[in-house]
DNA sequence: GTCTATAAGTGGATAGAC
DNA sequence: GTCTATCCACTTATAGAC
């Protein structure tokens, strides 16, 4: 019941070869269902909205995908391979090798901020997640794997930047991590409130700031040239580069 | 749309009266609706579902409530009533004096440790917040002032432990209180996905007593015999007094 | 690969009997 | 105060035409 037997195919027929016809409609249909998704949750959606949104009908949708369970962990399988690829690369291949601590601190922060300008994807993880707590949901499996997973690499990470910064093991880096994670997910409820009042990226790095695991004063960690989408990276909320604290 | 005009009467018939056979099924309906919503979220569980396990048909339920989204306020308020009268009175009636800041503080621990204790509480709040989000969601109103609520009145609670510390104001109180209530929020829904891998209390402690703020080491904070209930605040996991840095 | 048509069921909500 | 009966919109899913 919780075990999951069938795994999602996911063929992309080589790499850069041209996506047939029925691939772009699965790629159209993941695009509309992480949308929809986003905005109202898994439940409060149909597989009506998703295959309309999509352009196509419902029995069309489901030609691609056995049935609505499948379609959201797609759709959150997908993210991940997109979104934390470099970061978190045991998400999907479990085993995967990391960059090192001070590159994976720097994509962490790049994560928070590219977070706080997509909404879509925030409101997605944040609604799913909470949904998926219930035992019998088609991605509780997916969420319990995927927190227990950051907490470990989190782990890793914190104690890294401990032993790097010389900052001794005065603090558990276990407890950080799970500290840091909560507050990550934490601060994203906040946001999509309120999202004036909750300058996430700040919030976090202040956080770490005050554990001595940033970088000194190394501008590079605040604007990384790194991810392909181009744009400024651009703050937005001019936050101090150590945090905001007075 | 989002002003909420009509508030839910509530009328318990004075204060110690017996009550009718008309409010005791209103509770009832409360009650079953408040767990199943816990277990399901808001919009996966049915007006029949609350009814059959009320003991009575939708239509019945429906004679005493006017619509699901004025159920589900009437369960959040409830909620609040009971759980949080003393430590954030103005959650119900705006400007209502709170008492001061070390019993705010303990208050504030008893919080999280009853949490620990009641998961569908939890539950319902971790779902119910994140589907609020959405600005068309019927609680959203209630969830947007609750945050904004709470963010205040944890800033004064943090400004004025700081102040009775005497830990200076190199930390903004603001910035605390956001980090501290996204990391209650975020917490939770880590504790529901794998209640023994997060001790909640303890890293909520670890997060206050690396800022100064916990008292020294004074017993009472740990136990406190006021709530009401009873039951003998047992901790569970064994945490130390100020947390579980090494 | 996508459609129409349809099955079989559940949703919230109302009317009126008792 | 609670019931039965009913409405209508909408759900997932299947069968078979094009």
């Amino acid at each position: 019941m919780s075990t999951g037997n069938g795994r999602a195919p996911y063929r992309p027929g080589a790499e850069g070869a041209r996506p047939s016809k029925g691939e772009r409609t699965r790629a159209r249909v993941l695009d509309s269902a992480a949308e929809l998704f986003s905005r109202s949750g898994f439940n409060a959606v149909s597989l009506r909205d998703i295959a309309a949104h999509a352009g196509l009908t419902h029995a069309g949708l489901l030609h691609h995908f056995p049935g609505k369970d499948r379609l959201l962990l797609e759709v959150l399988e997908r993210r991940d391979l997109i979104d934390a690829r470099e970061l978190f690369p045991g998400l999907l291949r479990p085993g995967s090798p990391a960059p090192e601590p001070a590159r994976r601190l720097r994509l962490l922060l790049e994560l928070v901020a590219r977070n706080s300008r997509t909404p879509g994807l925030v409101a997605l993880y944040a609604k799913v997640s909470a949904e998926a707590t219930d035992p019998d949901h088609p991605a509780h499996a997916y969420f319990a794997r995927r927190y227990r997973y950051l907490r470990t690499e989190l782990t890793g990470i914190v104690a890294d930047l401990q032993r790097a910064a010389g900052t001794g093991d005065a603090v558990d880096p276990g407890v950080v991590a799970g500290q840091l994670l909560a507050l990550m997910d934490g601060l994203q409820t906040q946001w999509l409130l309120e999202p004036e009042a909750v300058p996430m990226e700040a919030l976090v790095r202040d956080f770490l700031d005050r554990l001595g695991l940033l970088p000194t004063d190394d501008p590079e960690a605040t604007a990384g040239p790194e991810t392909g989408d181009g744009a400024g990276t651009e703050s937005g909320d001019g936050a101090e580069a150590g945090g905001v604290s007075r």
